[in-house]
DNA sequence: TTGAAAGCGCTAACAC
DNA sequence: GTGTTAGCGCTTTCAA
């Protein structure tokens, strides 16, 4: 079973060729000097012996590893980003590439180590990736060799960075609401990270847009949690003029007014249209209604950021712009024409 | 700033000795052959020159990588048991190694390349994680070499396996409950899978402990998420003698009881209490109330399950007992004295 | 057209 | 006590 793997020099020896002739065959580097029949025997060979050249003694050779090391701050960890994780990874197996994760877990100073020992173990290429996004200034080893950010940015934009573009989610979102005949429409949770900031500016911009100024707009700030989001809900909706409809930060904000609306007898969606943001797995398509809300492509985001890197890599010339990647709104139960 | 590293002859230079002596004193095997004076010259230009040994030569020379393979089918790309990532990847750093994540997203026939495409990066060790608790029968590489199984187990334990202790878990749930006096107490949710029969196992334990008998005990089974935890509650607290608690077979299916609960108008804690099971991060510390709940230790099996592939590694023998983790009873506000 | 040889950076057996 | 040497498996230059 675990019999020794094939060398070149085995093949070489079935084919009855040297070991150059093996690696040049199957590199495809035959400026013209192995015979056709050579070469087949070289290929006939290889498969008979199940043959992969060893990717260690490749590496050492080459000096290059085929990895690329991702760090992040939380995305591991937390439930929310995976995809872009395994995006990253698919990406990366696509074009021959593992991937080496190290999870900050938010512990200051756990940066540089981690950069150190993926840099140590001779990763081709680095990607920093946040859970949430937010602004991140890179350090040398990103600007000292292939990189990409991916679900932050750069502010100075020294680094290709791949991001959701959050404006134009929440205003369609925002435009949704509108077409379905809502006029009072609160934006609730969220604090001062940046993706709250962006989507505050498409729901503005959509209501501005509508005709509705800023007196008709209605945000209040509470976090990004369930609780928050009940919270965001009992100070808005207890009102007699309350909204018909509203944006929520996150699906856990969404969550925390559904709660709220239920206990405080609201129906949703005949009284009060509520959307979400994430598309949270298990979460938003499960919730009591199923609900509307805009996606967050985090898988894209992470493949986008590695074909980015080995673009660049593979003999692309450096890239800094950053990547606007859309977020589909997902229409749902949550939503219905104002009353 | 990218100047060349140093490698160990640099050293050797600098230090005035032969590149076989800085190995030997770096590694730790001067079997009475270097000097001391020597020895002290070696480290101080070692640590001069900023020397580490270059990762891939050493494996190359040593056949090993120092790094350990995961194969996981939805680990990474789900938002439930990240931690078991994280808490394999730092037990892993810990001891040196890095890890390889593979998530096959539950696509069938994407185990055998992803464990292929592990080997041939010359793993030295494999762990296969679930995202839930199942069986898992360990094909040949799990076999060959060091190995073994997180949160999922071999039926015929021929391979370590880390799981969590479910049924204890649950059992303690309904101490807790009917120590607050509860007697009708139901379990909602759940399916076929492992992890539910075990938690029904640890319910009808406690209750039928408490003198309870199967007629007193209530088992709906509608499934995990949201929107199945909400039917069951309907099911189950229309009726006049409903139960005063309920254990739910996960917070997903909890915060469904709350919705439910909510809507109809029944008060948690104070008329009704509910305990979840996963202490899931941004779930069951933020609901309205604050969940009781069962925590499953996501970050400790995977830590557990590489020490165990990482001591088989370095010379200890062969384990292939299942270890039992604990799942800690973490009591918050959504659990109060029976009315 | 083909094959020999050097070398990536390291470790360990073996001579000195 | 110390240094030399032979590889680990591969790629690529250079000589035949």
């Amino acid at each position: 079973m675990t019999a020794r793997k094939a060398t070149a020099l085995d093949v070489a020896k079935v084919a009855g060729v040297s070991r150059s002739a093996v690696s040049m065959v199957l590199n495809g580097n035959i400026k013209g000097n192995v015979s056709r029949e050579a070469q087949e025997r070289i290929r006939a060979a290889a498969r008979e012996l199940n043959y992969l050249p060893n990717p260690v003694a490749v590496s050492l050779r080459n000096q290059r590893t085929a990895t690329l090391g991702i760090v992040t701050d939380e995305i591991v960890t937390s439930p929310f980003a995976g995809r872009l994780v395994s995006g990253a990874t698919n990406a990366a197996l696509a074009r021959g590439y593992m991937i080496l994760v190290v999870d900050t877990e938010h512990i200051p100073g756990r940066d540089e180590p981690a950069i150190d020992a993926l840099q140590h173990r001779r990763v081709d290429g680095l990607i920093y990736a946040t859970g949430s996004l937010k602004p991140y200034s890179p350090t040398d080893p990103f600007r000292a060799q292939p990189a990409a950010l991916a679900n932050c940015f750069d502010p100075q934009d020294r680094l290709a960075a791949v991001v959701p573009d959050e404006v134009t989610g929440s205003r369609r979102a925002t435009e949704l609401l509108l077409q379905l005949g809502h006029r009072q429409i609160a934006l609730l949770g969220g604090d001062d990270e940046h993706a709250a900031l962006l989507r505050e500016q498409g729901y503005r911009a959509a209501m501005e847009n509508a005709g509705l100024s800023s007196r008709d707009q209605q945000v209040v700030v509470t976090g990004w949690d369930i609780d928050q989001g009940y919270q965001a809900a009992e100070s808005v909706l207890q009102e007699p003029d309350r909204p018909t409809a509203v944006l929520a930060a996150n699906d856990r904000v969404a969550t925390g007014i559904l709660l709220y609306a239920a206990s405080a007898g609201i129906r949703v969606p005949e009284q009060l249209s509520v959307v979400g943001y994430d598309d949270q797995q298990n979460v938003a398509a499960n919730l009591v209604p199923a609900l509307t809300t805009v996606a967050l492509p985090h898988a894209e985001i992470g493949a986008i950021a590695v074909n980015r890197v080995l673009d660049e890599l593979e003999g692309g010339e450096r890239r800094t712009e950053r990547v606007l990647v859309p977020c589909p709104l997902i229409t749902r139960q949550s939503t219905a024409p104002a009353a």
